[in-house]
DNA sequence: GCCTCATATGAAACCGATTTCAAAATTATT
DNA sequence: AATAATTTTGAAATCGGTTTCATATGAGGC
């Protein structure tokens, strides 16, 4: 920059002055200043326009890789939800420090934020976090998380609407008729407690005789899907007529289960995903799914972080949570 | 910084040479200073400490998203590659800069190099960028390309054996005795131009009677795929017996037009994909395709741009390639 | 012509680390 | 005990910007 001030015939302060566009500085010579400084491909550094600023512009972006145990990251809904995300922070010009799945603790995230390297943290996908998370925010941190809205949370959630996602697979299977239902999913996880909980309460209203049986699967990824569903079949007496599962990867896990056990999709059982990932659409049979709108959440999530790093402590939020009617 | 070292009662040089592990700072001071940091939960600025040492320790990831027209992002291949690559980075200390869609060209690149907002770029799918990365990496800027190895690069490339993955495609037809192979994909670009040509090899070696039929396919996505797939079926006159085609998802698309128009696959038509998405497996029939090692491609990738970053010229890779054999 | 006020500019201090260089403290050598 | 060699330590300069504060310049009012 000093370089640039003895090429432009001015101070360093006046330079700084015309790059930001401060008013302070003169019309004639902020284009000069502009001008020079362009020609010269010069470009302020940032770490030190950082130090000086205590603000870095930065979000951090956490992905628990590690909850998706046996399929590492393989859903491409938290990918669809990542460029959600960058695409927003993109347009707010904050940049985007990718968290790697070994930094993805407390002290790690304090460690960043201590040091500097981010103004805040999105965290995608809570999973069993919540305590960790609970406490993180304790601290003043500031931190928006993708996952299931708590009351007690002390942090701002933004996640789909999984009690309504819940009741829209409720009332698909009432509409196709279906009175023995069966719930796929670990409810230790709160998004997937309050799915369940939907699904519940469109079950109690109809008051119709229908049952609600559950599988609980702690283990992510098609394989284990597929055995539990294998499993399920071999044990149960009565087999069910509707599935609603977790996510489109086990869901269409299920519905191979049972068609290689003679089942017929959506013949005999009608099935439920969630996410729609883009698989969902060509599956056979294309699935039916509830589909959330990524490119919301990821504006969502930026813009809520951008309020609480500005001091403000904004409400947590459903983003738009749809049934895709499909042919399972 | 001041006030740890006032705390421990030594000078900030000091607290400075404990903190990075200098052999210039007595063991007891280190120790003693290390616990004082410590104990106030001090971490060192980081800004300040790029600013001095002129090095960022962040890598800078692009995304092609732009590439991918219709589909945008939802190839989940890429992200496995971005999954790899940040767990190498990770391994090796390094930040990850996500650089936004909307950031992709070498103006935005050469922005973020000079504001030392990072030390390299690790750009993932070369796609129509190569006379930019070329000029990019002419500029002296450290660079590392996830795509297609070329001759004339000026810049070190990591990619697939595309060549082979042809060949291995070829070999499989011949395997199954099929003797009019179909090639999808735009050789417009070079990676899939490589596989047409491994393809083309292996035809020419068996010198039977084989031919090879091209679909220039110019965008992305599994409908456009689907689409492309019964018009040619509908213009042809003589149907295919195998088909080779760039990605899983538009596999995925041809046998279901394929089947929809009433050929048998894996019966009449033998089919092979690229990349081993996950849903690959799941697909009915499962698809045989080419899978690439992403763990491998992330760690070589992060390597040689720290090679480069130290001012070494490594050369280009090929990460293994193979077949996965499954139904189509 | 003198005073006030607004506008434009630059000198110096500062953000929080690291590095150079000189000085102090310790240890080894004779 | 005196000197040389080696460790340790700290004062000051530095990285490259931004901000404060004082000053210079020119316009407008009387």
């Amino acid at each position: 920059m000093a370089d640039i001030a003895k090429l432009a015939n001015v101070s360093k302060p006046t330079v700084s002055r015309a790059l930001s566009n401060s008013p302070l500085v003169n019309r004639a010579t902020r284009n000069h200043v502009l001008s020079v400084a362009n020609a010269h491909g010069y470009a302020v550094n940032r770490n030190a326009q950082k130090l000086r600023h205590k603000r870095t512009n930065t979000v951090a972006v956490s992905l628990d890789f590690h909850s998706h145990r046996q399929n590492h990251i393989s859903d491409p809904f938290m990918f669809d939800l990542l460029a959600g995300v960058s695409e927003a922070l993109g347009d707010r010009n904050q940049d985007l420090l990718l968290c790697a799945p070994n930094h993805n603790d407390g002290v790690a995230f304090n460690q960043i934020l201590n040091s500097r390297g981010a103004d805040g943290f999105i965290i995608l996908g809570q999973g069993h976090r919540e305590d960790m998370l609970h406490e993180f925010a304790a601290t003043g941190a500031p931190v928006v998380v993708w996952g299931a809205a708590d009351e007690d949370a002390n942090y701002c959630v933004v996640g789909s609407d999984n009690y309504l996602g819940g009741q829209l697979a409720g009332r698909y299977f009432c509409d196709k008729g279906r009175r023995r239902w069966l719930f796929v999913g670990d409810t230790s996880f709160r998004e997937f407690r309050q799915r369940r909980e939907g699904l519940q309460n469109v079950c109690d209203e109809a008051d119709d005789g229908i049952v609600i049986d559950d599988i609980e699967l702690h283990s992510f990824g098609y394989d284990s899907a597929y055995d539990a569903a294998s499993h399920y079949l071999d044990v149960i007496e009565t087999n069910p007529d509707a599935v609603f599962s977790y996510n489109d990867t086990s869901a269409m896990a299920f519905i191979s289960a049972f068609r290689d056990a003679g089942i017929d999709v959506p013949g005999d059982v009608s099935v439920v995903g969630y996410n729609d990932i883009p698989s969902a659409e060509y599956f056979s049979p294309p699935i039916t799914t509830i589909r959330q709108d990524t490119h919301q959440a990821g504006r969502v999530l930026a813009a809520k972080l951008m309020r609480i790093i500005d001091g403000e402590t904004p409400r947590s939020a459903l983003i738009k949570t749809e049934l895709i009617l499909r042919e399972s």
